[in-house]
DNA sequence: AAAGCGGGGCA
DNA sequence: TGCCCAGCTTT
């Protein structure tokens, strides 16, 4: 789609004109400062503002310099970062930060290709930094731009599609201000997320209702389209919560699976629940310890769910003591067997120390509250 | 081209 | 409950 000058002049004035008014004042806002927009863009990606504000202010306190990043064990920036989902973003983030600060002596990348290669950084996000921090004429495709665009022009093609991808990003392209390429940035998202949002979208009172496609037709709601994604795959988690004296056994999770690095309980992972849990019990703390009779079962808390992008996790919780004069035994099965990090962790250091999925978080604190 | 990766807020 | 959010990476 190609859009004459008078279009995209209309678009690019009304909008730039309701950014004066509307704009919401966040502490990235007119940032230049390459590191402080960075870690901005990495904690916005697939995240609402609200949500992602008092995590910038606690990573930017806690590290306020890449160096700072850089060197920081990878545990903390993790435990940092708990609670926010999509943890790659936490391990990419110190990756580059690392990156930055010993092999380029601190100094960030200053054009859209060196950002684009840094991990974690696609094109949304280096369009975002080239932007804001370098005035590079780059546009930011994301979800606000797509439905914008997807509204105005009409666009019927499915917004999660490679085809979509090239179609919007070369309209936003266009469209975009050459002069004042951040402030247009900055203008069609809070656009995006203020007034043309994905609900209820302020047309009434929209500066660009008189062109919008979508509203003339009369069909906002139903613009942009989207294809249907693909169904949750339902996964069954047996933890063991082996406790010893005032220490618990957690390991760290592996790569290539879902809450990479945090850390859990020894883990079985099953096809179902079972219809009576605590039956079970010996079986569970079998899949761990040949001695099992060493062990004393408390209790079974659960099932506990969770709904994440691509599954629903159901969670029971096995809790068992050891006395405290026992020698660790030897797993049964190693529960290193992942090759990852497995300890006794005190128990006063879990919520203060370890980065933990929700799931785990939240059984912790609510059988915290029930043993006292 | 499709799948995988969190967690929160809201109708 | 389903949808969406300042997306990226892997297969």
């Amino acid at each position: 789609m190609v859009i004459n000058s008078e279009e995209a002049h209309f678009f690019r004035e009304r909008l730039l004109a309701w950014h004066v008014e509307h704009q919401r004042p966040l502490p990235w806002k007119g940032e230049r400062d390459p590191y402080k927009v960075w870690l901005s863009e990495i904690i916005l990606q697939q995240t609402r503002v609200e949500q992602g504000l008092p995590y910038y202010e606690r990573l930017l306190a806690a590290y306020p310099t890449v160096e700072h990043l850089a060197q920081a064990p990878l545990d903390d920036v993790l435990k940092h970062w708990q609670g926010l989902g999509y943890y790659s973003r936490a391990r990419n983030l110190h990756a580059a930060a690392q990156y930055i600060a010993f092999e380029r002596g601190g100094v960030f990348p200053d054009t859209f290709e060196g950002l684009r290669a840094l991990k974690g950084v696609g094109d949304y996000t280096a369009a975002a930094i080239a932007s804001f921090a370098f005035n590079l004429p780059h546009a930011v495709l994301d979800g606000n731009v797509y439905r914008v665009l997807g509204r105005f022009f009409g666009i019927e093609t499915p917004v999660n599609t490679p085809e979509a991808r090239k179609r919007f990003s070369a309209l936003a392209q266009q469209l975009l201000d050459p002069m004042r390429p951040g402030a247009y940035n900055q203008a069609i998202m809070d656009f995006g997320a203020s007034q043309c949002r994905p609900r209820q979208p302020l047309c009434e009172q929209c500066p660009l209702a008189v062109r919008c496609v979508a509203f003339q037709q009369r069909r906002v709601e139903q613009l942009p389209r989207k294809n249907p994604p693909t169904p949750r795959q339902q996964r069954f988690f047996l933890y063991a919560v082996f406790q010893k004296g005032r220490s618990v056994w957690m390991q760290q999770r592996p790569m290539g699976d879902i809450w990479a690095n945090l850390y859990e309980f020894a883990l079985w992972e099953t096809e179902g629940l079972p219809e009576e849990p605590a039956p079970l019990a010996p079986q569970v703390a079998a899949r761990f310890f040949a001695e099992a009779s060493s062990l004393s079962f408390h209790g079974v808390l659960g099932p506990y769910r969770q709904t994440l992008s691509h599954r629903v996790v159901h969670a029971l919780f096995y809790v068992f003591q050891m006395s405290v004069d026992e020698e660790l035994l030897a797993p049964s099965q190693p529960l290193d067997q992942r090759a990852v990090t497995a300890q006794w962790i005190p128990v006063e250091e879990v919520e203060k120390r370890i980065a933990m999925p929700k799931i785990i978080a939240q059984f912790w604190r609510e059988k915290a509250l029930s043993c006292r």
